[in-house]
DNA sequence: AGCACA
């Protein structure tokens, strides 16, 4: 029973295959470990940020002389180990090995598990994560899946140092936002090495790759394949048409509710369901139409106005991946309008709601849909000097034809062509004129006494309702974009 | 600047 354990200095240690060392930057990289050390011989194991400041580390050699050869080297130099411009102190570890310190996945290897926070497995299409991690070495295979820990991505490199490369520069990092759908927000990488050397790869898919072998056959069941997002050149993930749009809706400053998004969407056709939810701290809205051309009309007519007048509630709209939606029949971030008891609650709940609020009595609409639209077109159009961000599509101004006259636009004959002045006459709410040029939607919010569960252009006939405001066409979606004189009952105050 | 982890 000596009182030994005293510590052990630096002549008295015993030579180790481990080194330890000291006076390290602040939580030194493996890299910069190696590479300080591997001129002495191979490094078979690291161990980083050791200690309270981070600043140690042990390196452990495949050989004892190895470890020796530094030491000596180093006792001996006119210039001291350094990282980063720190003088490395090194010693002989008073352990003979590095005990198995690493989680596996920090053990490095030449495959890289990826784990892709934050998206879902449609978001980030494996020409992207492809096109990504090119940017390290070739790389030969890449299998995605998605576990419980999200989208995760397997990626091949032909050695660890590459693999290391590639690691070191993308984990903790995102994916560039311009390489990726518009609606996804945050592409956080998390990457570890995979214990995999050599990943088996059946066949080409959406979710496996092997560049090494072109002629590996496509999976002949992977359909899915088929409808995965095409690719462009640049790898960018191209949008995959759907009937359901994903809205993203920025600068919201007032509230937007089902019935809200039910008007303005439903100018162009049916609405089958609406589900409003938060991501990322923003409103999104998914909204459902019976077809793609619908939707795509909607998105092309739709994205990047304004639901209200002046900048509020801007309008951002991707094709979602969903085609049909799994909503609460009625609540009040969902509706389904397909259920025909939901439409009836609907109707009944919303005209029974204590008038409309304030915000959507925006006073700016005033001027704006009160007899200025024509007067006022300079000074409107003047609020876009050059003409470059103009808030609406000028054809929209002029011709109806984009939204009427295209035959199989609408292939559910929402719009039938001839019924717009009809349709237009029953639609138009209050001081609503057809050659509204701005950039709002707000006639169909500035007048919201509609009935939201029937959306107008799904009326037989489009016939009006005396007495009763029937809502359907924003005054600037509006197929009918030509002044038909005549052809207003409407002339709202 | 002075020895980890289980």
């Amino acid at each position: 029973m000596s009182t030994s354990g005293q510590p052990q200095f630096r002549y008295t240690q015993t030579p180790s295959k481990v080194l330890h060392l000291r006076n390290l930057p602040w939580e030194c990289t493996e890299e910069e470990l190696i590479e300080l050390c591997k001129p002495f011989g191979k490094i078979v194991n690291t161990k980083c940020n050791v200690g309270a400041n981070r600043n140690q580390a042990f390196v452990e050699f495949a050989d004892l002389n190895q470890a020796i050869s530094m030491v000596s080297y180093y006792a001996s130099s006119s210039e001291p180990a350094q990282v980063r411009g720190k003088t490395v102190y090194i010693q002989y570890s008073n352990r003979h090995e590095i005990v198995n310190n690493k989680s596996p996945g920090d053990i490095p290897g030449n495959v890289l598990l990826v784990t892709i926070e934050g998206v879902e497995a449609g978001d980030v299409s494996i020409d992207v994560i492809h096109l990504v991690f090119s940017a390290f070495g070739f790389v030969h295979k890449i299998a995605t899946f998605e576990k419980a820990a999200g989208f995760q991505a397997l990626i091949q490199f032909s050695d660890s140092e590459t693999a290391s490369a590639a690691r070191n520069a993308l984990n903790e990092r995102s994916i560039p936002r311009y390489l990726l759908p518009e609606h996804v927000n945050s592409c956080h990488l998390r990457i570890s090495y995979s214990a995999h050397t050599d990943l088996n790869i059946k066949f080409q898919s959406h979710r496996s790759r092997d560049y090494t072998n072109p002629y590996l056959p496509v999976n002949p069941t992977a359909i899915e394949g088929i409808v995965q997002p095409a690719v462009g050149p640049d790898g960018k993930k191209k949008e995959l048409e759907s009937n359901v749009l994903l809205a993203s809706i920025e600068n919201m400053q007032y509230a937007v509710t089902v019935d809200v998004l039910h008007t303005v969407f439903s100018a162009f056709g049916t609405v089958q369901k609406i589900a409003i939810f938060e991501k990322n701290g923003q409103t999104q809205a998914l909204v459902q139409y019976p077809d793609v051309s619908t939707a795509a009309a909607a998105r092309e007519a739709l994205e990047g106005h304004c639901i209200y007048d002046g900048g509020y509630c801007k309008l951002h709209l991707s094709y979602s991946r969903h085609t049909d939606l799994n909503v609460k029949a009625y609540s009040d971030k969902s509706r389904d309008y397909t259920i025909p008891d939901a439409s009836l609650l609907t109707a009944q709940q919303v005209s029974g709601l204590p008038g409309v609020p304030g915000a959507w009595q925006n006073p700016q609409a005033g001027p704006l849909y009160h007899g200025n639209n024509f007067t006022s077109g300079g000074a409107v159009s003047g609020q876009y000097p050059g003409g470059q961000a103009a808030p609406w599509d000028p054809t929209m101004q002029s011709g109806r034809q984009q939204y009427v006259s295209v035959p199989g636009t609408y292939p559910g004959q929402n719009f039938a062509a001839s019924s717009v002045p009809g349709y237009a006459t029953a639609a138009g709410p209050a001081g609503s004129s057809p050659l509204t040029p701005t950039s709002q939607i707000p006639s169909a919010v500035t007048s919201m006494g509609f009935s939201p569960g029937v959306p107008a252009n799904v009326r037989p006939g489009g016939a009006s309702s005396p007495g009763q405001l029937q809502l359907g066409v924003p005054p600037n979606v509006r197929p009918g974009g030509a002044s038909r004189p005549g052809q207003h009952t409407y002339y709202g105050q």
